[in-house]
DNA sequence: AAAGTTATTGAATGAACACTCAATAAAATA
DNA sequence: TATTTTATTGAGTGTTCATTCAATAACTTT
């Protein structure tokens, strides 16, 4: 009965993702975001209402790929604490990537603070959206017997929370992969008790 | 021989950093300045060049107001252990207060990621200036005996700005205190195995 | 094929921005 | 007091930005 659309609303939201991810939100154009996507800025105000809309659609989706990667870990049936060192391993693999961007969320957590209240209210949740899959999983580490019935589930995950994002800042960095590593390790030898 | 200047530099600073502080760079407009400092911008440019040496100047007085806190702290004679928790407690404090601004730098690090690449670089001056100063710390510590001799000085110091950078994005999360401190005693019990 | 509906287009708009500079003011020196 | 030197002023400049909207295109239904 019309006119169909001619993209795709992932391949858009995947084509900012990229954009705000490298040259982070204030720092892209919607010239830029119309060179990657194709689209017009009349298309991409119809389907996102504006570029605050277009950073949320991207920050959902950032949050539920990392969801699903821990959900897919979850599924190998691993114990908690080796599901939290392949996690952290793999945090320190791409903090020591040459060409890593660091963590979106985190990113645009510092980007928007005090400003652009809106959007940091937006990086929160999807933040928050993660820690309590953490909590969760340590929640279920505490049922299995894995942990100590002590273990504080809210706890530990604001604690796996400071590690990572400390990673995902230290990334910028160009840090020695090695002394990472052994942070973690220090870090989760201690984690039970 | 000439009309003096009638503003006074370190004023100027400290006005800029609570106001890039608090908004950030690039939110941060030379009309914000202006009214911040009470310099027009043909003033604001003789004597900074551009905003860019604006911040940079910014950047450098907050990195020595935190080496001289540490300063202060060695002064008063604590062993390194007692002096990362009294460095750490402060964090933790900072990073629940309500107002809080996190860390500058590392605030700083993540809005200029990929972009101004310039910037980037000082921050990354900035930061490495603190880690220097914790490696040397930690190495005061090997040499008096207080630490193993296999303590490495360059990981621990890693280590000590992950934990310290972590808390800094924790900080933008509204955290329970407790928690936060729960997390560094666990750190630092195990900090010199 | 005509009518109806929705998608796409891209030039135009107005606001905000970093930065400049000619004019002026205030001091020191002679 | 006249001259010299430097600081201050603030309106002006050119650019870039997010956003809009009237015109047009593409498809379905009748």
């Amino acid at each position: 009965m019309a006119r169909p659309q001619k993209y795709e609303r992932d391949k858009v939201i995947g084509a900012a993702q990229t954009l705000f991810w490298e040259k982070g939100y204030q720092a892209t154009s919607i010239i830029d975001l119309q060179s990657a996507t194709a689209l017009k800025p009349g298309s991409l105000y119809k389907a996102f209402g504006n570029k605050d809309g277009l950073l949320k659609a991207v920050l959902n989706n950032y949050t539920d790929t990392t969801l699903l990667y821990i959900d897919s870990l979850v599924e190998e049936q691993m114990s908690v604490k080796t599901l939290l060192e392949v996690f952290f391993k793999r945090q320190v693999d791409r903090a020591c990537d040459k060409n890593t961007k660091g963590c979106l969320l985190v990113n645009s957590l510092l980007e928007f603070h005090g400003q652009h209240l809106h959007l940091e209210t937006e990086v929160k949740k999807q933040l928050q959206r993660v820690q309590k899959r953490f909590e969760t999983l340590v929640e279920q580490g505490v049922m299995s017997g894995e942990f100590d019935k002590e273990v504080d589930a809210s706890e530990k995950a604001t604690a796996i929370m400071t590690v990572v994002w400390g990673l995902g800042v230290m990334s910028r960095m160009n840090p020695e992969e090695a002394h990472l590593q052994a942070f973690c390790d220090t870090y989760l030898s201690s984690f039970s008790q």
